[in-house]
DNA sequence: TCAAATAGGACTATATTAGTCCAAATTAGA
DNA sequence: TCTAATTTGGACTAATATAGTCCTATTTGA
């Protein structure tokens, strides 16, 4: 079964609904209740993209978030990177070889999984957020 | 993250396998060992690729599998969907409606992700099992 | 000083995927 | 007719990944 995660989901739904505040700060509450997110954990999900320089960040009282790239600077293709890790087909295909394959040896299809592999990403590479904007 | 499972990874080694082999009958041991696949998993792979008439088997002493469609007639996104079930980006996204997004109401990204959902599953739908022997 | 907000670690719960175990039915051949 | 090789198939367990929660600290404007 191939999925998007719900984390990516709540970050297209949040990066979406800052990109129309304009300019105007938004916090994690506002958006977690109009759009139905679990709060805490769309918390975490805004600090990973401030951390990733996708968003800005002010703490404190009258505190938020904004934007820090445009949206068509933004790709689904690393955005899924940031919050589910290295996106692979396959245990042998991940970047870093943080996970192996024990098969690696007797496998007869590795070459076409990083075909597909390749294509599949070819899709997500040209997605940018301003496309669900 | 997202993966094609070890499952639909046994099959297209096994099929690639069975295409091999041109017309002796095959066994699930030989497979297994060859390809270091847990036998009890491959067996139980085969048996649904024959209840969906992808193999023939015969049962039986010198029994074995032998394929019952060309390869270009495999499409690997049929055979995701036979082993994994329903491929589906997202919750809402499933053809049976056996899950349900409890965001559906507040979610604004749906149609994108319908979008997306269409093309990757174009790029499965356009793989034959003859693109992996 | 207080309340609203981000920051972040640690934890729990749930779902999915992978793998195992066991017993039955079938069949060729000795 | 017995036996071993094989498919068949249900039930179960283990491992992993995803989703969600809890708690506490820090920042900052009023
Ligand atoms: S089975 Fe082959 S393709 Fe799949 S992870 Fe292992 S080496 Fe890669
Ligand atoms: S959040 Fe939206 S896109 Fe995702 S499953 Fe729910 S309704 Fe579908």
């Amino acid at each position: 079964m191939i999925r998007i995660s719900k984390k990516v989901e709540y970050a297209l739904m949040a990066l979406k609904f800052i990109s129309q505040s304009d300019n105007k700060l938004v916090t994690a509450r506002e958006i977690s209740d109009t759009k139905k997110i679990p709060y805490d954990l769309l918390s975490k999900i805004l600090q990973k993209l401030k951390n990733e320089n996708i968003l800005l960040s002010n703490q404190g009282t009258n505190g938020g978030y904004s934007l820090n790239k445009r949206t068509d600077e933004i790709y689904l293709f690393n955005l899924m990177n940031m919050l589910d890790g290295d996106i692979a087909l396959a245990d042998c295909m991940h970047e870093t070889k943080e996970k192996e394959c024990s098969l690696e040896d007797s496998c007869s299809i590795k070459s076409e999984v990083a075909k597909l592999q390749k294509e599949v990403e070819d899709v997500f590479k040209n997605k940018t957020i301003s496309d669900f904007v």
